[in-house]
Parts: C-alpha cells; sequence; structure tokens
DNA sequence: ATGAAAGCGCTAACAA
DNA sequence: TTGTTAGCGCTTTCAT
C-alpha cells in the first residue's frame, strides 16, 4: 500500500520530461520510437502504471460506463450485463453496475452518485420515468434498452415479433383464449406486451384477457395462479419466464397439468425456463446482442457520432418451444373442476412431461 | 452535457473562499452554521454537486470498492454482490464489479484495472492463485470469501460443518456409499469438501469416491452425470446447486430415478434449486451474511482498523431438505440394471416428486 | 521531438 | 472560523 510510481519518478529515471513520459504513454507516436522504448523500459522496471483518476481529471475521460439493471439477481439482466462489460472491456472501459433493486428511487439515487465519474450509461430494464431518463441522458450519454424513450438512443427486442411468436404458436395448437399476466406498470415492455396481444386479438378473433400487475418474479407468477382460478382459460402467456415458472408452480399445485390442462408461454429464455418441469416454453431476446450493440453505440456517442435518437435499434426475437405448450384438447369432465389445492397431481399424466423437459428445445427461428 | 459547476463558482456566488465551500461540504462543523447554510443555498441553486474525481485526487479517497467473482451470471454470486453493494451503499461505497467468467486472466487484468480506482477489493469465490491474491491484498486492502489464503483477511462458510450437513443426513436416510462431484480444481472449497468428506467417511465407515473436475455449472453436472454410470452408488454429493441440477437431468434422463434409485445434494441453495423436479436437497450458505460481514470488515480495513488475517470469520451453514434425498431402500431387480437414455420413465414413481416439490422446505438449522 | 508551465476540481496545511 | 496557498498526477498548449 506503498505510494505508486508517478510520471515524475519515471521522468527523473529516463533522464525525460514529464510531459515526454505522460505523451509516451497517452499518445504513442508522438514521442521518438527510441525515447519511447527507453521510456517504457524504465517505467517497465519501476512498476509505472497510469492513474486513471489523475488522467481522468484533466481530460474527463474516465473510461467507466455505467450499467443500471433493475434487478441483478434476476438472470435475464446477468446475462445482458456480462455482454456489456465483455463489449466494454474491447475498448478499455470498465462498468460501474447499479442495482435499483426493483425501486426507482434508488435506481435514481445510485445513478446520480455514478454519473459524475462515467462517460455513458446504459439503461437495461429501468424503473424510473420517462423524464427522469431524458433528465439522465442529458447528463451524460445514455441508452436505454428494451424501453421507448422518445429522444434518447435505445435498442430494443422486437416486442411486436415476440408476441407473434407467441401468439402463432399457440394459435397453432389450436388455442383461441389466451390470458396475459401482465407484469410491473413501471416495465414499458409489460404495456407493449398486452397492446400488441390486444390487437393481434382482435385481427384474429382470438379471446384475451389480462391478469392484473404482479411483480416479475416466481413469486409474482404464483400469485397470479391463485388469481387466475376466478377465470381460467386454457392458454397463458406471462410477462416474463420468471412469472410463467411461479404460475407454472402454482397452477401446478392446484392439480391442473400443464401442458394438458393449461399451455404456458414466457418471454426472455432465461437459464432456469430450460430446468423446471416441465420445460418453459418462450420467446427468446438476443440478450448478448443487445448489450454489445448497446455498448457500441455508447461509445460511438461519447466519441461525439451523431446519435440516432429517432428510430430505436430492433433485434429479432424467436421462440423456444419446451413442454409447456400443447395442443388443445377437450378436457375430461373430471380434469374440468378444480380440485383443492394441494391434492396429489394425476400420477399418469406427469410422467409424460419428463421426457419431453430432457429432449433438446425445438426452436423456431425468426 | 455542459460543463458543471464547480466550488469556485458556488464560492464566488456565496462571497466565500473556494476551500470554505469545500470544507462545507467534505467537513460539516468545521465551518458557521450561518455560512454553511448560505453556501447549501447557492450551491443548490447552482446545482452544484461535489466532483468526486477531483476530491478522489487529492486524498486517495474514491468511495469505490471493487468486487470480484469468477462467475457473475451464476446466481450464487448475484446474491453475494447484492449483499455487498447494500453494505457498500450504507456506507457511501460504489462497487465496482469484476467478472471473471472463470478465467484468473481474465480477473487478473480487470483487476489489475480496477485497483488503481478503487480503495478496498472483496474477491468472491476467486480463481487466482495464493499468491496472486497476496500481491493484491498487498496494493490494497482485501478480503476473501470462501477461501482459505494466509496472510490476507477472509470469511468463510463453515465448509466441514456443511459437508457434514450433507452426510449426516445421506446416513439418516442409510446411505453408506458416496459419490462426490468435484467442481474447478483452481476453488478451494471444492479440495475442502473433499477432503471433509474423506475423512468423515473414514471416520464412520462410510465408502466413498469422487468423479473427476468438471466445470460448476449445469452443464458440468451433466457431464458428471455420465462419467457416474461407470460407478454409480445411491447417493451422490455435488460441488454446488448447478453441478447437481445438471446431474439430476442427466441421470434422469438415462431412466434412473431420483430420489428412489439415487439421492443427490447440493450446495449453495441458490434460487434455481427450489425450481426443478425434484426440488434439490442443499446446504445454504449464509450469503447475505458472508458479504456484508466482508464488507463492513473491509471499510474497517481500510480506515486503518487492524486487521485480523489469522483466523477467517466462519459462519454457519443449514441443511435444506426437499425432494432430491430419500431414504436408501432395496432396488427392485428391475430398476437395477441401467436403461437406455432417452426411454420414458416410470409413471407410478415419478408422480410421486410432484407434491413435495411444491410443499414448503423442510428446513434444518445448524 | 521535447521541455516548461498552466491547469483539471478539490483538499489540506498554514496563517490570519 | 475563514482565506491563502500548495499540491494530488496527469494532460496539453505553447515554446524551443
Amino acid at each position: 500500500m506503498e505510494r505508486p510510481p508517478t510520471i515524475y519518478d519515471v521522468a527523473r529515471a529516463a533522464g525525460v520530461a514529464p510531459s515526454t513520459v505522460s505523451r509516451a504513454f497517452s499518445r504513442p507516436g508522438r514521442v521518438n520510437a527510441a525515447t519511447a522504448e527507453r521510456i517504457r523500459a524504465v517505467a517497465a522496471e519501476l512498476g509505472y502504471r497510469t492513474n486513471p483518476l489523475a488522467s481522468a481529471l484533466p481530460t474527463g475521460r474516465t473510461s467507466m460506463l455505467a450499467v443500471a439493471s433493475s434487478d441483478i439477481t434476476n438472470p435475464y439482466y446477468a446475462e445482458i450485463i456480462r455482454a456489456v462489460q465483455n463489449t466494454a472491456a474491447e475498448s478499455g472501459y470498465t462498468c460501474l453496475i447499479v442495482d435499483a433493486q426493483e425501486s426507482d428511487r434508488l435506481e435514481r439515487t445510485e445513478l446520480d452518485r455514478a454519473i459524475p465519474v462515467v462517460e455513458g450509461i446504459v439503461l437495461a430494464g429501468s424503473r424510473m420515468s420517462n423524464s427522469a431518463i431524458r433528465q439522465i441522458a442529458k447528463q451524460r450519454p445514455t441508452i436505454v434498452l428494451n424501453r421507448d424513450v422518445s429522444d434518447v438512443q435505445r435498442v430494443v427486442a422486437d416486442h411486436p415479433q415476440a408476441m407473434q411468436h407467441a401468439v402463432d404458436h399457440l394459435q397453432a395448437l389450436g388455442h383461441d383464449q389466451i390470458t396475459y399476466l401482465s407484469g410491473p406498470e413501471a416495465a414499458w415492455a409489460d404495456g407493449m406486451r398486452w397492446r400488441t396481444l390486444l390487437s393481434l386479438a382482435t385481427e384474429r378473433g382470438l379471446h384475451v384477457q389480462h391478469l392484473a400487475p404482479h411483480a416479475p418474479t416466481v413469486a409474482g407468477g404464483v400469485a397470479a395462479a391463485t388469481e387466475f382460478r376466478h377465470s381460467p382459460t386454457r392458454a397463458v402467456i406471462a410477462y416474463n419466464d420468471l412469472m410463467a415458472i411461479g404460475f407454472l408452480r402454482g397452477v401446478l399445485a392446484t392439480g391442473l397439468r400443464v401442458p394438458q390442462d393449461v399451455s404456458v408461454v414466457g418471454f426472455d429464455n432465461v437459464f432456469a425456463s430450460s430446468l423446471v418441469t416441465p420445460g418453459l416454453t418462450t420467446v427468446a431476446a438476443p440478450l448478448r446482442t443487445m448489450g454489445s450493440v448497446a455498448v457500441r453505440n455508447l461509445i460511438a456517442a461519447i466519441g461525439g457520432a451523431p446519435a440516432n435518437v429517432h428510430t430505436p435499434v430492433t433485434l429479432p426475437t424467436r421462440l423456444v418451444v419446451r413442454a409447456s405448450t400443447s395442443e388443445r384438447r377437450p378436457r375430461s369432465a373430471r380434469r374440468h373442476r378444480r380440485r383443492p389445492a394441494g391434492s396429489a397431481a394425476a400420477p399418469a399424466s406427469r410422467a409424460e412431461a419428463v421426457p419431453s423437459t430432457t429432449a433438446p428445445a425445438r426452436v423456431t427461428s425468426s
């Protein structure tokens, strides 16, 4: 923990001026090859490493980006964060990760703290209001993921397409009545999904309904399952995989079978969705691509590139078919009435789901 | 993106010296209450916010901590990271998250970049060598999680106790032959687990074996399952939950039943372990506590508190019993021989697992 | 190509 | 209590 060497130490040892040392590192080429070589040698020997703090002060270049996500423990965001970090690292940037923990206040506070130290911001699944986001974007180049905030750069998954994948799939299986499990009201994607579903429904003569907003978590899905009992349908689309998984479990506990009694589709294709039984049919977003595209555009903007704040960058999605969806078949009279929660599931039917879970998922590219 | 106001702007507007403005913010109390008030008012109006970069330069106080984990997409670390961030935030610290992606080289590189900007370092599941870690610890106050590096502060889960929980549980169910699925060789906890299991085995007259190292992931567990077929036992302990889950699926695919044919125990109690079918019996580590204890100690060390580098802080673990373990029962002749992969599982027995998955887990506290 | 010198915004003696 | 004055380590004109 002793004081590390500075350019002055190197300069003295190499017999040059401090400014030359600085140049040798910050703009190679602006210094004689021979002296540069000597300087680097001396620096290496002394163990000199340029102090990013000190160099950031006069230049404003901190080589840091902020990445805010609404929930870092959500594997969906973990994936994005990794992609962002990797892409950022390629350009020499380090990421400051802000975990909003589903609180817009916390997000705002943490971001305010981060802003002065970063050159740009990636907002992944922000829970802040549009105006708050614009406020942020005024201070630093900003790029928003999966949300439509006008006047701010954004990259989004093709939500209408994603919903269409889900509905196409369900319709192909004979479903014409669909329940949508709403996510958080603050989530832009939620409104987007429901609106798309609605217009698809009128267009195609489907019957759709939506349940009240729930947390985008397994617990939220379980809660939705309880509510679902009041007006069940044979097909369900959840706001995201976590909710879908919770719903799956909640509905299974009431004695209904998935997919025989109810087909369930999620969004995001998070890791766990391939792990549950039955495997969850879901629409995958190109998480990695979104992250790296976002960073590349952000870095371009930091570099002064003209930002396209008018049209969002839209990325395609794809359907991943697993075992939670199946053809709509008439329910037997016995199956038709719900059984009390906690009663044992039907032995015969449960077993069928197992092999299909372990089988590789059928993937339909967009 | 216009230049924000500085203490000079505030000083001029408030009719005081810049240093007074500085004091008003950095050490309230060292300035007259009235003038302090006026300064704050002026500052607020101008929208002044102290520039952390500039204040860090002369003081060395960046208010940043580095948190390195071997894999940020692993929910185990996500949990720790969140705890670390929360505790750090309480003391006004922001965290720089380093994602090693299971590469010691990457970890080292990224950490080297982070070091100059942070005041302290939390190493969660580091893949670096002990000497590399000591090298790091020489540069900044460092605290290591779940690993025993002499001369460095550490906080660890009680690994021997954790393994003992697992073995006690299995033994109580009548198991006396156990296979251990090894994790990465670079993981300290892996050696720790195996050694404990071994000594427990000799002590109690159990028969144990261990499989070759595999990645601590679902894929690693699936691979282990393949290997397992060469010398199966009725009880298996995996390096962690992810491996256990992979193993579960791999072994289920071969036609064996869990827990009837083989009982499986994991470590960590990650989120997904409650989601899979059958629910995974596992030994939980106090992730949150570890994170916050680590940060508190780290901050104390940064403040100059004498660090205890001799004894690790050891935290208790607890057993979480779910559906992946059961009493050892004699296998029927038919069950005894493995069936070709992909064949359907036995209808009757599979069904039993379902209700126990949805039932609340029985938890045995330590 | 290199050196001298003036900051970047803030803190911290030292005076007053 | 407040002002004056050096820096912190690096970058960047402006000279040479």
